[in-house]
DNA sequence: TTTTTCGTGGTACAGTCGTATCATAAAAAA
DNA sequence: TTTTTTATGATACGACTGTACCACGAAAAA
């Protein structure tokens, strides 16, 4: 994961991991045999550990807290400021596209994974209708495509540069400031 | 192009790229000198492409159809359904993931050519506003860096196939809808 | 008409890649 | 204690990579 941070997962050579490791081109090959299973489980890591990050930094104000707040702290989680954020970001990305050229990286991942998170943020919006805290009207399935869709679009614009952590918070904000006031097109 | 979105882009060979135009490899290395001119032109030209097919897809209802129309052939245009679409989001994305590990790539275009699109879309706000079609008390400037990250958002779930093209089309129709009848939050 | 530039093909070179093989030392099992 | 498994190192092989060089024909310029 360091080398391929650092280098680009297209970079990424058994000897470079080896060396990263301070271990020998052989060792690498006795864990991960070949260059693809190397790659799956580099994958599999980086699920993982976006999994374990989720659980610890979430965990937390679990169905304690406001919707809002959990939303915030979602989209705070997810958004590519500290160095571990950005990492996740670029591999997981990089796995995506890889994905789709290469067949023996399954593309499965990149739905299921998704999935549950937009199910989690389903829930965390069916608690808010119930609280009053949103308005019931709302599609919580459709919003929670919305919200993955905007944390991660998001999340790119930041990563690339082309917006601050700042201003994107601050747009997040927004975007929830009207959640909370909407009123459905019906109406 | 072909290659890379058929092989990836890090499988993109100068001799693939020979073999693809069915010329020799000396005359790719004439026509694009070193490796790195090859990706720098193949950027570019993937730039340009995008460009000439915003230009002469949205250029026929420039100012005469409502902002909403605008707003949705746009969406229609960037999300990756056909082959050609598809292909741009893939390599789009391919070079912005480059860009970030590789310093020969420039990662200005991923900076300047969003915020063209941004302004864009916020110009299209404003006249949306001015019509009476969309509520004079929206931040245009954060509404349109929204869209920008939403729309891209949802171009990586149906590329990827965490959604369906239907499905994306229907959650940005519901959020055009909101945009419509915004309220702001301190009314 | 001679000379120079442009465009193209073929090919060789050094480096890196993933993979495979051989050897061996430590640990575990018999 | 002998034997087998586990883990590691060193190294070699074929395939591919980007780059550089040489040759040659066509077109353009002199």
């Amino acid at each position: 994961m360091a080398v391929a941070a650092r280098e680009g997962l297209h970079a990424t050579s058994l000897r470079a991991v080896a060396a990263e490791a301070g271990i020998s081109l052989r060792s690498v090959q006795y864990y991960f045999d070949t260059k693809v299973g190397l790659m799956q489980a580099g994958l599999a890591a980086l699920e993982n550990q976006s999994n374990e990050r989720l659980r610890t930094r979430l965990g937390g104000l679990e169905s304690s807290s406001s919707a809002r707040a959990r939303l915030q702290a979602l989209f705070a989680i997810a958004l590519p400021t500290d160095l571990e954020s950005r990492r996740f970001h670029l591999l997981w990305t990089s796995y995506a596209m890889l994905a789709m050229t290469d067949p023996e990286i399954s593309d499965r991942i990149f739905v299921d994974s998704p999935n549950r998170l937009q199910e989690r943020i389903a829930s965390i919006l069916e608690e808010g209708k119930s609280g009053g805290e949103i308005d019931a009207s709302l599609h919580s399935e459709i919003e929670a495509t919305l919200l993955i869709a905007l944390i991660h679009g998001l999340g790119t614009a930041v990563l690339v540069g082309q917006q601050t952590a700042e201003r994107a918070t601050a747009s997040f904000e927004h975007y929830l400031d009207r959640l909370a006031g909407a009123k459905s097109s019906n109406e």
